[in-house]
DNA sequence: ATACTTACTGACCCATTGGTCATTAAGTCG
DNA sequence: CGACTTAATGACCAATGGGTCAGTAAGTAT
């Protein structure tokens, strides 16, 4: 009785519809997803998304967004602060930021951002800048200091930061599509992938197969 | 005058319909895509498109298969046939093979997966069953006579011979989202990728087994 | 030629859905 | 407690597009 229909929150709705949309998203897609939907899933009525979202594509950015900001901010304020030598970075923190992505948000919109990329131009600039772009810098530089210190030997993998995140890609993919037909350890797979990394790039040394230092 | 309004080419019609609605998903996708638009394309009405391909669907899923199954049975086969040792076949014919995927119709397939795979099961199973199981399969051999013949040392590699494709699948997606904003030379990244696979996993001999026999 | 089969057409149907807007009611201020 | 602002609603509109089917004409057999 004394409930009332609805509440005012200005400020949640936002956050609640954009977490709400991801949810839907994830399971339909962009294309398929109805925007009745997504507001039902908040618990909102579809007119008052369009009041926060001028148009269902605003919606999917601002959805993109929400979810990458932060998480390669994350890794980039890593990559600068840390102390460790690049070889234990890349086993100890970079393993476990590949490890994460295959069950975070960021497979899901890795399955958008390729499924509905190539129709929203901005969207992906967007993406190349704040993602893409941000992201390989800190790994060439991680790369760079392996190389400067001593660590690492000279090659072309500093060109091609892209090799270090392949796999996790593969792996988000993998999840994505084949996971039940055809399991796949994506943690074990990662570490085989860091493995074999730096045995390719390492100095070789005396002791060749020196675990951890 | 005496042009005839249509002619009856009962053989080719799927095959130009498929044909047309691969070149129609690489632009739009597969939801965004109409059925009108794709008959227009194969120069048939959409009435003939439904003769063909019950829903739109089977459409999809028709095309799928005409890009895929060529494609995997020719590295099957050539993995079985060759007589080059592991090494020299990962740097030719499997270097090759994976730099001419990013600007194949590998590539579209490959969106189309990620998008829509999740929504369609029984494609997607079919899709584990003609493409992965069956090239994982073979790169796995691969690995292993390496290994047998003694080039290899005995890594992880052969748990996951995932690893060994997953630098196409960045490029692939790579050429998809990013070559405008941001290119990137596939050819030199896989390049790279083969030889650092290989100073990995390759027996350290500095005279020992000549790599080769 | 004539009758017959069927590849092919394109106008039509109608369910779906992005987006709008007049209306309602929750909060707020004096 | 009114008077007012605005968050929130949900019925509605218009367009889009998958799918159908009655009709047409290209080929074929006789």
């Amino acid at each position: 009785m004394a409930e009332p229909r609805f509440q005012r929150r200005k400020e949640e709705r936002p956050a609640e519809i954009t977490q709400a949309a991801l949810e839907a998203f994830a399971e339909h897609g962009y294309a398929a997803t109805r925007v009745d939907d997504v507001a039902k899933r908040a618990g909102v009525s579809k007119g008052l998304l369009y009041l926060y979202f001028k148009t269902k594509e605003e919606l999917f950015k601002a959805v993109i967004r929400s979810v990458v900001v932060p998480r390669i901010d994350a890794l980039k304020t890593d990559i600068a602060d840390t102390e460790l030598t690049a070889e234990e970075f890349l086993r100890g923190p970079f393993l476990k930021f590949i490890q994460k992505l295959p069950n975070s948000p960021a497979r899901i919109v890795v399955r958008l951002m390729i499924a509905e990329g190539p129709k929203h131009p901005d969207l992906t600039a967007y993406y190349c800048d704040q993602v893409i772009s941000g992201g390989l810098a800190a790994l060439r530089q991680l790369i760079s200091r392996g190389v400067r210190q001593g660590e690492f030997r000279q090659t072309s993998l500093d060109e091609f930061p892209q090799l270090l995140v392949a796999p996790a890609l593969l792996s988000i993919v993998w999840k994505t599509l084949f996971q039940k037909h055809y399991p796949l350890d994506t943690d074990k797979l990662l570490e085989t992938h860091i493995e074999l990394v730096l045995r390719a790039i390492k100095v070789e040394s005396g002791d060749a197969h020196g675990g951890a230092t």
